[in-house]
DNA sequence: ATGAAAGCGCTAACAG
DNA sequence: CTGTTAGCGCTTTCAT
């Protein structure tokens, strides 16, 4: 059997009191005794049981993450991000993966995380009003990745501006008529970007005195195989676009695919610029708005786990940075084909 | 405040005792009186509170899943699978994300996961004797991915038999020139596939009699970048292969990015086969070895649950199957480039 | 600076 | 079938 509290006690010939205090760091103890409670604790190799701690102090040292799915890049950034912060101030993090709607429904429903975490940090999802009304209930402060909600501390990008920007880059390199490779907007998971990066595209192409045109514009749902799809779509549509916006990099991956196959060189006879700056952007020579997905994260954690500890201050909203890298892609003086 | 036991208990005019019997699903309580329990626990909305059982118990509900990294696809995938088969059972998962040397030290010398875990799984590592002891000193059982280590439950596939089973397929299609773009055997984090896939490799030469050729090996490091820059390294060299065999799809689709840039037609010139069928293998058009790392997690966690919940059964080893996928990266009647 | 003691909210014998 | 009671191993007043 592991040590107790008790066991330590006895052989530094203390109170459990006196260790509690000991161990955990707090004042009012003569730093001859701590020593020596540290050093019975040593010996013992005792650590206390959280499960103790917890129901005594009322704390759980625990956080809940929730991300839709693990497996997509963002999300596996976003976690491995918040994970890093979480362990390094010694808090515990439970991971909820809602998978599918099923999923999201049963989460909201039953709310797994009651009475076991002290703030929980959710990545992109919009949430609908009952959710917030779920989540609230638990009265633990509550961090959102990605979007924005009133009351809950968040830290996103400005995804129409960084959809305006690579939609402008196309632009000023003469193009007119500009392929939309689209998220789902009517996903039942409600994820924010395809509506902001469209929004984006639109704003650029009025500001720049162009027509929108519905008919270069189809779904690619945020999949490469989607983003595929999509474009040979495109393609084969009367008077096809000279130039490819994607909302992600994973899409675009799927377009250079499709153009390798019909044989339509890049950036020459199409140029493609993604969003995201996702990990094989590099290697694609794909031009791509980069987003700081992993200080996005951390930044957040950060600040719920303030929250947590007990500052009060109101939840704010936060926006980082986004930046254009142009790579070949896009780049009239390469040739990626 | 959330409601506790004895909330419930007075409100259905029991004792704390049958509510626990009730609300537990425990034999000996009388129907009515159980339904009544159930009323009184949905009016107030009752939890309980997982520490408070928790340390009454012994049990923690939960178990501590640890992965090198969360955000490669093999990781994020296994650990989604894991995820659905825990929640499914309603136990907790504990994550823990190693990220380098730096984390796994730490996690093995402090153990996190102490006094706060009923299983642990963990994804892909060889542990040392050193790692092993301070597992074992946790008294619960223990799960391993992709590897097997002697008295811990395991689930892997062959990734020799896989490697021969991809060598041999470009060796039927007349190849005798095979590069291979290999993982780092000396990583230290010590993963086993790249020392099984080479076994495979050499093992699947020589039994076609073909001479093991050291210049034909390069590291790719399990990246795409990696890879791409191993098949360039590759391509560089006098006489070079006329196939390549990657030991993962990851560094295969280096490979056919390094190939196109080169001019080479694929798989005319060159043949390609990678290994795991990836995300994007199908679209990629590569030829691979599939395996089936959902049902690889399940299956251990599954396993691991049960010996968790008190089945006694000796920990053993299983090996799932893998499947050659033939796609147009080898077909000859095709062509990628 | 230290100790005694009262919980925290459950589970698990044990009685009846 | 149900209730009583003794913990589980800590944290946290409150004394001293």
């Amino acid at each position: 059997m592991a040590a107790s509290i008790e066991d330590v006690a006895r052989l530094a010939g203390v109170s459990i009191a006196t260790v509690s205090r000991s161990l955990r760091g707090l004042p009012d103890v003569a730093q001859s005794t701590r020593d020596r409670v540290l050093a019975a604790a040593r010996e013992l190799d005792y650590v206390a049981s959280p499960f103790a701690a917890r129901l005594a102090s009322g704390r759980s040292a625990t956080v809940g993450v929730v991300v839709p799915f693990v497996n997509r890049w963002y999300f596996a950034e976003v976690l491995g991000s918040i994970e890093g912060v979480l362990h390094d101030a010694n808090m515990d993090l439970l991971l909820y993966n809602l998978g599918d709607m099923a999923g999201r429904e049963r989460f909201f429903r039953d709310l797994p995380v009651r009475k076991r975490v002290d703030a929980i940090i959710i990545a992109t999802l919009v949430l609908t009003e009952a959710e917030m009304d779920a989540l609230r209930s638990l009265k633990v402060p509550i961090g959102v990745i990605g979007v924005d909600h009133a009351g809950f501390h968040s830290t996103r990008i400005d995804d129409r501006a960084g959809a305006a920007t690579a939609v402008g880059h196309l632009i000023e390199l003469g193009h007119r008529r500009i392929g939309h490779v689209a998220g789902d907007r009517a996903d039942p998971m409600r994820f924010t970007p395809p509506h902001h990066r469209r929004r984006g595209y639109i704003d650029r192409l009025a500001a720049a005195g162009i027509d929108y045109d519905p008919s270069l514009e189809v779904l690619g749902y945020f999949t490469t195989h989607g983003g595929r799809l999509a474009t040979e779509e495109l393609l084969a549509r009367p008077d096809r676009p000279t130039a490819l916006f994607a909302e992600s990099d994973e899409m675009a991956y799927g377009a250079l695919v499709a153009l390798r196959r019909a044989g339509l060189r890049v950036p020459h006879d199409i140029a493609v610029v993604g969003f995201d700056d996702h990990a094989s952007a590099a290697l694609m020579d794909l031009s791509t708005i980069r987003q700081p997905v992993r200080d996005q994260a951390e930044e957040l954690t950060t600040r719920v786990l303030a929250a947590a500890a007990g500052d009060s201050a109101e939840p704010t909203s936060h926006v980082l940075p986004t930046e254009l890298i142009v790579r070949g892609s896009t780049d009239p003086a390469h040739t990626i084909y």
